[in-house]
DNA sequence: TTCGATCACCTAAAAAATTAGGTGAAAACT
DNA sequence: AGTTTTCACCTAATTTTTTAGGTGATCGAA
């Protein structure tokens, strides 16, 4: 895959719907984008041919329709973006939101959960031997 | 400014050089961004013009140059970005980034510690109203 | 079996992003 | 003073993204 890679809007928004349905047809892909239709079936269609040549979807046919499934992951994605925009030091944005208004309190309890989970779930592994 | 706001990779790598020198004029993002000159002054000149008519950055006028100046920072657009990706699930996405290994042990300790003192300001800071 | 719907595929128009050439004015240099 | 450099500004070519029309094949229903 590209190093330098950028999807852009629309190819987010696809990707994003095919990360919510593991799999999907062109028309899956297509209602679940636009339910009122806005976008025309044959847009979304070329959308993923070219997403397709790209490399960042695959397909496999199913009778006489392609079901498509993304080739990045959400995690993937947000990762090098952010790696992208703060040079690698991952750390340094994690303050930032922390201090930013982006996440509420709910949300920052339960972060504060996850890390200890993590925390401990690292030294149970490291323990094992990684 | 625009909600649905998504820069572009170009635009991207500029407003990190803003970022990083806080104000520039054209010859010095073009140049950070472009030591061996790879890319035309002119491009960067019009890239920067055509941001400013997005309300993406400003300038004022310094003697016979402009200098420019990023409008949105880094963590705005971070969150904003996440947000996007993950539909506000926010807690979702650190999860995932504290299970990856982008992450030393001290920066999670670290981090610990961070969210301690960020629930505490918010506190503070909700009692005093705002 | 005929008709309409659905599909992949081909094509291309329209819009946006990216690049840079050219001009004239102001500044700096010689 | 004359030449070169630097600048904003104007313009446009190129590339990429976004959109969708048209064709023919296949499938299902009437």
């Amino acid at each position: 895959m590209d190093a330098e890679f950028n999807p852009t809007q629309r190819e987010l928004e696809i990707l994003k719907v095919l990360w919510e349905l593991e799999e999907a047809s062109v028309r899956e892909v297509h209602e679940t984008l636009s339910p009122d239709s806005q976008l025309h079936f044959n847009t979304v269609q070329t959308q993923l041919r070219i997403m397709d040549d790209k490399g960042l979807v695959t397909h496999r046919r199913e009778g006489r329709s392609f079901v498509y499934r993304a080739l990045c992951s959400r995690e993937h994605l947000s990762s090098r973006f952010l790696h992208k925009l703060y040079d690698g030091s991952v750390d340094q944005l994690m303050l930032n939101m922390l201090s930013s208004e982006s996440l509420s309190d709910k949300e920052l309890k339960e972060l504060e959960s996850l890390i200890a989970d993590a925390r401990k779930n690292r030294k149970t592994r490291r323990k094992k031997g990684k």
